[in-house]
RNA sequence: GGGCUCAUAGCUCAGUUGGUUAGAGCGUUGCGUUGACAUCGCAAAGGUCAGAGGUUCAAGUCCUCUUGGGCCCACCA
């Protein structure tokens, strides 16, 4: 056995544990029939990714639930890839070459596409490699990129599929396009941020009385050169006989009319709103109601066009100026207001979205959408917290359609080709180039420019990474997955995309439970983004504290469903608490006979030999473990590491191996304490992988991780709950003693004997036979407790040598005050036990309620009546 | 406009279908380093659980309202 080094050594260790797992094959896994196979698919990360505290957050939880399954024999996947993350992507290579001097235009399409591979070659597996610095025990030879030649034949033939149902269409409509990147964006890579704006009233002459206006409201004034229209609400009185007549458009001089429409609203503004079908969605559906002209006023770079006339070639922004300029000079502009408006913004690049006409292809989500509310409302999904569940359905029930077309060139291309020689006659769709047109014959096709919307390959990802649509033996056995794990961002994006492919492609769910984490923020609050500069680097965390302090150290502050809010003081918690393990285990291995190490719990010892202390401990031990099973399993990361944390450092360490030390080598002792620690660690090596092996390979002198040492089983019938009671009265006398000590100023030789008197034998012997070990409690040497206890702990007669002293410990007692209290918990007390009779007596409850809560309900119970009679002795005490 | 969420110690937060004396970490203060650990130990101070009302034998927990934050969704030009 080998001595542990007086401090532990996070960096040197780590890098060596994980080699040792990955070379022999620990995180690996295969379809065993034998086993229950637990599955997990990594939320791939973009390919330009580095790791931050949101990817350390997310995938240490997928870690403790996959080493935790794993422990407990299951066949346990973690499924890890990469996204190729489209416009991301195709922004850092035009970046990179941009530093030669190059735009992708210059390159041209094959050779840009060249350089993203290139790219990702280079840099690709960054995120990856810092995942494994992390300690995520992923399968990495099966690692996934959405662009793999095997994944994009699932892309394609979901393309297909989708296309021949007539759930892919082609269309035209206002989409969000951002100027900068050039493509389109679907809603939700289009948030709207508000934004201090300006209203300008803007004034069109009537043709008839070129000295009458009407006068229009409008955020955008560049865009009135394609005005088409200005609507009025028809109920409204002030423009009522004005429908119908025509308007000048100024400056472009155009003539429109004036039409009626419910849908405007008489409140907003001057009633009047100008009509610019190309160029915005509300106007474009008026623009089809009413039969108008679309004008498209803009490039897609956002530079005004050849229907801007004198504006042509102007950006949006500085042909605004100029148009109110304009305006102005002609008396036409009214007024300008102040205005808070929102506009949606580039997803990638922060640009303000255009609202713009154009051709893109579309799928129909309706009838994708009603088989995954479906599984949601039936509860085969399960989302963790519940209440995303609602978020989830209000956003499936009034779903829209997903615009996957986007103008970019990295990405899959849409598999969508046309023949030259009959042009719009038709599309061909088809997962591979056809050789000719079906329709002329002619071998001059071409295949659509644009490329898929990214969340058009990951929407696939929990079988696609399996390789549908072959029906390969991982998809049968690890389809459908477990849980998936994830932050709150995506659930449009992917989740919902992800339940709605899976059900219509695999015909069943993707994933039963979705655990949703929180966002992790600073200490103010914020969202940690390098642009506010409030970013804590997980890998600086790990460099400093070490990995298993950082993966510590999030998951206690992660409660369900809570925001994280960081500051770099938190990991001290975890190095603190690491440092705490390697100490205790450091102790013991000084202290261990080797032997007691093969020593079965159960064979050596009876329960009834052991005693209080063991009992003690022991029973603490499983009733954590059952806690700590049962929080896991509720995905209640936090609890369970704060319970392992308060158990593993205050009780075993603070209390328990206190106690023992005076008499360490007794059996009894040594075969507790070894087997209370080596299960421990076991616990806790989901959390905390890396020292928990370390000191693991130790303790077993054997060449075998911990990671596939079986997860600690529940021993009932170690679990005492009376003797944790009666141990914490207990605990909570020699703290009282501490006190009075210190309170008395007592030198630590000074031999104090405490007088215990007490009704209630139990204790009273309990403490006597402990007398022995609570004397030789740390800084208590010489304290002997003899007799008196009185169960009013603020109260105890201590005598010093043959001086007897009575010593109120905490102020003087006010006996009616105290009488007030303890009748009050009488009160409360009888109270909980008519409740609970109720309860008990109740059919209904006892049909309906598992069996666990009836068991838990009458232990209640029973304590309940050992409570009362306590209050009770001591009330007459008090008498 | 609709929805969600939060308010508990100086700070950051836990608190499981209502039930024993509301907890932790950090910070502050005092005492303690003779072989596990100063990345430590023992203790202290610090709470009208945002406010008001209600249900109950019993409310931090459930209901209503008020106040003040945060987030998401939505077609206010």
């Amino acid at each position: 056995m080998n001595e542990l080094s007086s401090r532990y050594n996070p960096a040197e260790t780590e890098d060596k544990l994980y080699k040792f797992c990955q070379d022999n094959n620990l995180f690996s896994a295969k379809p065993d029939p034998t086993k229950k196979p637990f599955s997990i698919v990594i939320p791939p990360p973009n390919v330009t990714g580095i790791l931050h505290m949101g990817h350390a957050l997310n995938n240490t939880i997928q870690d403790i639930l996959i080493r935790y399954h794993r422990m407990k024999g299951e066949e346990s996947l973690w499924m890890p890839g990469t996204d190729h993350a489209g416009i991301a992507t195709q922004n850092v290579v035009e970046k990179s070459i941009a530093k030669e001097g190059l735009k992708r235009q210059d390159l041209g399409r094959d050779k840009f596409i060249e350089r993203v591979w290139a790219w990702r070659e280079q840099y690709g597996s960054t995120i990856i490699h810092q995942l494994k610095k992390l300690g995520a025990s992923c399968d990495w030879p099966r690692t996934r990129f959405t662009m793999d030649e095997e994944y994009s034949k699932a892309v394609m033939e979901v393309f297909v599929r989708l296309y021949e149902k007539g759930l892919i269409y082609q269309g035209n409509y206002i989409i969000n396009w951002c100027p900068r990147c050039q493509t389109a964006l679907s809603d939700e890579e289009a948030p709207h941020r508000e934004l201090n704006g300006n209203l300008y009233y803007l004034k069109y002459p009537l043709k008839s009385e070129p000295d009458n206006f009407v006068v229009v409201a409008t955020t955008r004034p560049e865009t009135m050169l394609g005005d088409t229209a200005v609507a009025v609400n028809p109920k409204d009185k002030r423009y009522k006989n004005l429908v119908g007549k025509t308007l000048i458009l100024p400056l472009a001089n155009r003539e429109i009319k004036i039409i009626a429409d419910a849908m405007v609203d008489m409140k907003f503004g001057t009633g009047a709103v100008k009509v610019t079908p190309a160029h915005d969605p509300n106007d474009y559906a008026l623009g089809k109601k009413h039969h108008l002209d679309f004008i498209n006023v803009m490039y897609p770079d956002g530079r005004m066009n050849e229907s801007a006339g004198d504006y042509k070639d102007m950006d949006r922004f500085e042909a605004r100026e100029v148009i109110l300029e304009d305006l102005k000079e002609k008396g036409l502009l009214e007024k300008i207001e102040p205005h808070q408006l929102s506009a949606g913004h580039c997803y990638r690049c922060h640009t303000i979205i255009e609202p713009y006409l154009s051709k893109q292809w579309f799928v129909k989500m309706k009838p994708l959408a009603g088989p995954a509310i479906e599984a949601v409302k039936k509860g085969k999904i399960k989302f963790y917290p519940k209440r995303w569940t609602k978020v989830y359905l209000n956003w499936m029930e009034d779903i829209q359609d997903w615009c996957i077309s986007r103008q970019i060139w990295w990405g899959h291309r849409i598999p969508v080709y046309y023949c030259k020689n009959c042009k719009d006659k038709g599309v061909i769709v088809s997962k591979v180039k056809p050789d000719k047109c079906p329709v002329c014959g002619a071998t001059d096709i071409y295949q659509d420019e644009d490329v898929l919307d990214t969340w058009f390959s990951s929407w696939l990802w929990p079988f696609a990474t399996f390789g549908w649509p072959e029906k390969s033996d991982d998809l049968k056995y690890f389809y459908p997955t477990s849980t998936l794990v994830t932050a709150p961002e995506i659930i449009f994006f992917w989740v919902a995309r992800m339940i709605m492919a899976g059900l219509e492609f695999m015909h069943e769910i993707p994933f039963s439970d979705v655990y949703i984490h929180g966002t992790v923020r600073d200490i103010e609050g914020k969202k940690m983004s390098k642009s506010l500069g409030n970013v804590i680097d997980p890998l600086d965390i790990i460099k400093e504290y070490g990995t298993d302090a950082l993966r510590f150290s999030l998951i206690s502050i992660t409660a369900q469903g809570q925001d994280v809010f960081l500051n770099k003081e938190r990991f001290e918690q975890g190095r603190n608490f690491a440092n705490k393990i390697w100490n205790a285990s450091r102790f013991i291995l000084m202290n261990l006979d080797p032997a007691y190490i093969k020593t079965d719990l159960c064979v050596f010892f009876k329960k009834e030999d052991l005693d209080i202390v063991n009992r003690w401990i022991l029973s603490r031990f499983y009733s954590v473990l059952k806690e700590v099973n049962k929080d896991l399993d509720t995905y209640k990361f936090n609890e369970a590491a704060n319970t392992l944390y308060t158990f593993f450092w205050h009780e075993f360490c603070d209390w328990y191996l206190e106690m023992i030390k005076p008499d360490i080598k007794n059996p009894h002792n040594q075969v507790v304490m070894y087997k209370v620690l080596e299960k421990s660690l076991r616990m806790l090596h989901p959390f905390m992988p890396f020292i928990t092996d370390e000191i693991w390979q130790r303790l077993e002198s054997k060449q075998e991780s911990i990671m596939v040492a079986p997860w600690p089983h529940i021993q009932e019938e170690l679990i005492d709950k009376k003797t944790e009671h009666k141990m914490s009265s207990l605990l909570g006398i020699v703290t009282a003693i501490r006190k009075m000590r210190l309170e008395l100023d007592i030198p630590l030789q000074t031999e104090v004997a405490v007088i215990v008197s007490s009704s209630n034998k139990e204790i009273r012997e309990l403490i006597e036979g402990l007398s022995e070990q609570v004397k030789n409690l740390a800084k208590l040497n010489s304290l002997e407790i003899k007799t008196k206890y009185t169960h009013i702990k603020s109260s105890f007669t201590v005598i010093m040598k043959d001086m007897h002293l009575t010593i109120p410990l905490a102020g003087l007692l006010d006996v009616e005050k105290e009488k007030e209290k303890i009748q009050a918990r009488i009160h409360q007390a009888e109270g909980e036990i008519k409740a609970k009779e109720k309860m008990l007596g109740n059919k209904e409850f006892l049909k309906k309620a598992p069996l666990e809560v009836v068991e838990k309900e009458k232990a209640r119970l029973l304590e309940l009546g050992d409570i009362l009679k306590r209050l009770e002795a001591i009330k007459n005490e008090l008498q």
